[in-house]
DNA sequence: CTTGACTTGTCTATTGCTTGACAGTTTATC
DNA sequence: GATAAACTGTCAAGCAATAGACAAGTCAAG
């Protein structure tokens, strides 16, 4: 009640300045306390200063950082690229990116594999209905009963190879066609 | 030359029943060592016995063994259930690969909105071209230039929904299409 | 019997955290 | 001013599935 500024706490904090504990910001992140400790451990983010407690104390251009680091890590950058990239902004920053699109690919392929040999395994056709894996067959069907014929099809394949080729590959290979049956279509085309 | 047996060896290998050390199983296989030896240590896969000098053998059943780990292993299912479908075959089998079908599909999904955020950040589009990502104008474009008109690509809609509606949601979603309007389109369908 | 090549078992490191333990600090209440 | 709750720090171990280092063991040749 009697004021000598309304809350001298021991940390010290500057409530206009936005400064924030380690349970603090994380709570406001969403994130554990453990990160947020294990992210200062490796020197991917170390709070501005600590307190005479030797309390760690986050600011605004932590909160910066932080932000960027969730936001490359939702994209599924390792922290070890992160820190590269956080250090040294322009550079590697694209080459790290691209690289990391093709990591996805590369794992979106195998995810692929595995689910057509799950499939295989369980051999029980009611189960495809349900799961989303489409056979060359039924991909024919639907594009028939769309009023495509050999004709149309032929274009499609032909403009599909000529808008995305990269995705044109994937798109046949998640039909479960062979290597060189995909060879043969795109060459085709 | 002489011969007391050929090759009576400190390992007391018997050639013709197919008994393997470690390492020579593992190149067999293409795998590590470590690998094999992991799968001891946590009881996956034990040899048969051992030697005098407590090296490991395996035997042809072994071999079997590790032949189904390995198919497992390649349907990304983990460890820990491979071990539980060998001990009780049947029962929980079927659980589990339909469990690991839909953990893959989940990593779809996360690996798509990370190209998605990739490309954001990257924003460069001479890149895009290159990269299997298709966006609903392309898809479109594809579709209208093979000849279909509205008409067709409602039908077409339609008949994906009908023969494969996770796939349909699925493709709807690698087109980065929001929540929103994928139920919309489906629902219309 | 010694040398060298090749094993073997054991142990540690990796990634991105999470969980837990234990001790010191701060805060709020009485 | 004491006390309890809720925080903080550091350290350690744990997860999956290997990869690699290391010293000790084994084998074939000389």
């Amino acid at each position: 009640m009697c004021s000598r500024g309304h809350s001298v706490n021991g940390l010290r904090l500057h409530p206009n300045r936005m400064e924030y504990t380690v349970s603090k910001l994380a709570r406001m992140y969403g994130l554990s306390r453990s990160t947020l400790l294990y992210y200062d451990s490796i020197g991917l983010l170390k709070p501005a200063h600590r307190t005479e407690a030797h309390y760690r104390i986050y600011t605004e251009s932590d909160m910066n950082r932080l932000e960027q680091i969730r936001t490359l890590r939702n994209a599924g950058v390792p922290l070890s690229e992160i820190k590269i990239m956080l250090e040294d902004p322009a550079s590697r920053s694209g080459r790290i990116l691209v690289q990391r699109l093709k990591a996805i690919q590369q794992q979106m392929k195998i995810l692929r594999q595995q689910q057509r040999l799950i499939v295989h395994l369980l051999d029980k056709p009611q189960l495809l209905k349900k799961l989303p894996l489409l056979s060359k067959k039924k991909w024919i069907l639907i594009l028939r009963a769309s009023g495509l014929d050999d004709k149309g099809m032929e274009l499609w394949h032909r403009e599909f190879e000529k808008t995305a080729p990269a995705a044109h590959q994937d798109f046949l290979e998640s039909l479960g066609l062979s290597p060189e049956e995909i060879r043969e279509i795109r060459q085709q085309h």
